[in-house]
DNA sequence: CAGGTATGTCACCGCATGGTGACTGTCAAT
DNA sequence: ATTGACAGTCACCATGCGGTGACATACCTG
C-alpha cells in the first residue's frame, strides 16, 4: 500500500505504462481498456485519464516510451555485401520480433483495425524500426536499381511479421510446423537463399524471363 | 417484414449466416457477436442460439459454408516448370486475398486470437486453401528437394498474407505505397524474381554460400 | 497556522454486451 | 377442433465497459 505517503506522480505514471504493456503483452489488446489496465496498475482508473488524457493518450505516451521497441544487437559485422548484410537483417528481425510479444501484440493490432490507438502505436513502431533498417543499410554497399529492392526487402519483412505473428497462435502455417525449432531453422535458411538469390548479380542477362 | 407468415426456418439461418459474413467483412471481428448479427439479420438474438448454438456454432457453420472462400480462377495454362507455377500462383493468391475482404478479416482474427472462433473458422479455410495449393502443385513438375520448396513457399504465402492485410489498413508497409497500384505491380514483378531466382537450377554449385 | 495544490479513492451513471425465460402466433397432424 | 411442434418477439438479468463528479488525504508554500 505505497498510496498514504503519496507515490510522486512519475511512480504512478511508470506503474501504469508498465501494467499497459504487461496486459497488452499478456492479454493482447481485446482487454486493453482504462478498466483493466487500471486494475493491473493496482490503481484507480480515474488516473489514467489525469496523467494520459485516456487510453488514447496512454498508447502515445507508450509508442514514445518503447525504445525497447525491438531488443537486437547491432548484428554481427559491419559492412558485407548487400545480398548478406539483407539476409542477416532479416533472420535477426525476426528473431528480435519471435521473442518480444509485445511488438508482436501491436502488430497483430494494427492489422486487425486502424483507429487513434493503433496509429498513434504505430507511426512510433514504424518510425523506430525503419531508422534500425536505415542503419544497416548504410553501412552496406547500395542495392542495384534493377532489383528493386524495396519491394522485395518489403516481400520478405512481411513475410518475417507474418511468421512471427503465427507462431504463437495456431502454431502451424502453410503445412509447416512453427513449434518445431527446426522448421525456424529451415526458415532462416529460406531466407537466406530467398535473399542471395534474388540479390544476385544477373550472371547471364535472363533478367526477365516470365510475363 | 416476413415474419407473420413464417419464414421457413432454412431462410432464416441463411440471412442470419449473410448477416455475420456482412459484419465480419464491414465491422471486423470487433463487433462479431451475437447482438450485432441479429441487428443486422432483422431477427432476434435469439435465434442465433437456437440455430447455430450461439455464436461459435455460427462460425462453424460460416467456415463450412464457405466454398467461397478464395474465388480465384484455376490460372491459366497447365504445367509450366515449378518456379513460373509457383510466381503465378502467389500472384493469383494474392490478387483474390486483395479482392476478399471476408478472408482477409479472418485470416486478421486468426492472428489477433486464439479461441474456439478462430479455430472452428481458420480450420475450415486452412483446408480449402491447402487443397487449393495442393491441386497446382499436382500440376507441376516437382520441387528439387534440395531447394526446401516447403519453408520458401511458407515465407512467400505469409508474405503474400501480411501484404494484403496491411493494404486496407495503414496502406504503407516498409515504405511502400499500398494504395498505389503501381506499387503492387512492383510486388508482383518481385514474387516473380523472387520465385524464378530462389527455384533456379543451381547452374553452378554454390549451393551453400553463407554460414 | 492557513490555504491551495496535487495524489489517490469511491460511488455512480449510461451503455452495450452475452444469455435466458416467458410469451404469441402459425402451421400440420390427429 | 384440439394438440403439439415450431418460428419469432419481448422483457429481463448480470456483467463489463468508458467516463465523470465528489470526496479524503497528503504536501508545500505563504
Amino acid at each position: 500500500m505505497q498510496e498514504h505517503p503519496k507515490s510522486t506522480k512519475d511512480q504512478t505514471r511508470t506503474r501504469i505504462l508498465n501494467a499497459a504493456k504487461t496486459v497488452l503483452a499478456d492479454s493482447g489488446f481485446g482487454s486493453f481498456g482504462v478498466n483493466t489496465v487500471a486494475r493491473e496498475a493496482g490503481c484507480d482508473k480515474v488516473l489514467i485519464y489525469r496523467y494520459f488524457g485516456g487510453v488514447e493518450g496512454l498508447a502515445e505516451a507508450l509508442g514514445q516510451d518503447l525504445g525497447l521497441w525491438l531488443p537486437m544487437e547491432a548484428a554481427g559485422s559491419p559492412s558485407p555485401s548487400y545480398p548478406i548484410a539483407m539476409g542477416r537483417l532479416l533472420k535477426t528481425y525476426l528473431q528480435a520480433l519471435r521473442r518480444t510479444p509485445l511488438v508482436k501484440r501491436i502488430l497483430a493490432w494494427e492489422i486487425q483495425e486502424t483507429n487513434a490507438l493503433t496509429a498513434k502505436l504505430g507511426a512510433a513502431k514504424s518510425i523506430s524500426i525503419q531508422s534500425w533498417f536505415e542503419n544497416i543499410r548504410r553501412q552496406t554497399e547500395p542495392a542495384k536499381p534493377e532489383w528493386d529492392a524495396p519491394a522485395i526487402n518489403a516481400i520478405l519483412i512481411a513475410a518475417a511479421h507474418h511468421l512471427a505473428l503465427r507462431e504463437d497462435h495456431d502454431g502451424s502455417f502453410a503445412g509447416l510446423d512453427l513449434k518445431d525449432p527446426n522448421t525456424w531453422a529451415r526458415i532462416d535458411a529460406a531466407f537466406d537463399r530467398l535473399t542471395t538469390k534474388a540479390f544476385a548479380q544477373t550472371p547471364s542477362g535472363e533478367e526477365n524471363a516470365h510475363a
